[in-house]
DNA sequence: GTTGACCCTGGAGCGACTCCAGGGTTTCAA
DNA sequence: TTGAAACCCTGGAGTCGCTCCAGGGTCAAC
């Protein structure tokens, strides 16, 4: 199948195939006459693999490492698990942090609710008085 | 002050002061007879109030526009109820989809919790198998 | 006089794309 | 047969918010 075929059946941008192409994440594809770029289906399952690896936020990088290790049945998967459990971590303290965030804006928020003049308007007065206690 | 002092002051790093200043967002300092850059206590203010909007999450470009309203005092505050109200829009829906990510993670990890083969990882089978799905 | 801490500029690098210019090819209909 | 739309190619620049680097100048203390 070609780029755009592809691409539309992963749900993924016709650029962002050859980026990964281009990244050494999908193999090179076969060239057409014409230099159009052929894709078999084994393209086609790496490529939602990648995906669905990005849908869990991980980083090419650590997907790369995934690929590799799929790619030797033989070794040990030790290396997978730490790699979840890292990616975990990770996940779990950006929604320690968002949520920390979502409390300050409803606080914030909460200063001002109503259309008044700049010089009048809590948020902005709350935000001004944070900064000056730091001066 | 000079640039080192006043990133000191307000937990910066001195590039990114150097940074704010060529976006335009601190305003250009004084300049002593050798180049070196001279900061007032407004600077230390605007910066903070900068970094506290920053550790909100807000995008420079929305600090930017927030700067500009607390500029002219007899506008109405509309407009930063509103950003404030989308900035908070935005936390909530990624805090959601980080909570879908991490449930996917554990589920994930659940199927495999010991050192095995490759081939016999539990993990990996599964990412392939969602990836087999979508071909 | 030399060591170390500080300052300057301009430019490159990060991650994961996204977009663009400037071309060629295919497919379909009028 | 012509022409328009939809597809494909490459190489390179742009995005965001920094961060780092090379290659220099300045200044105070020992």
């Amino acid at each position: 199948m070609r780029i755009g075929e592809l691409a539309r059946a992963c749900g993924v941008d016709v650029e962002t195939v050859r980026y990964y192409e281009k990244q050494g994440l999908l193999p090179a594809a076969h060239r057409t006459p014409n230099g159009y770029r052929l894709f078999g289906p084994q393209h086609a399952e790496r490529l939602a693999f990648i995906r669905h690896c990005r849908a869990l936020d991980m980083p090419l990088a650590e997907i790369r490492h995934l690929i590799e290790v799929a790619d030797h049945p033989d070794a040990d998967c030790g290396d997978v698990n730490a790699l979840i459990d890292t990616q975990l971590d990770k996940v779990r303290e950006r929604i320690k942090a968002m949520q920390a965030l979502e409390h300050q804006l409803v606080a914030l928020r909460s200063r001002c609710d109503s259309q008044r003049a700049v010089e009048a308007c809590g948020i902005l007065n709350e935000l001004m008085a944070v900064s000056r206690t730091v001066r």
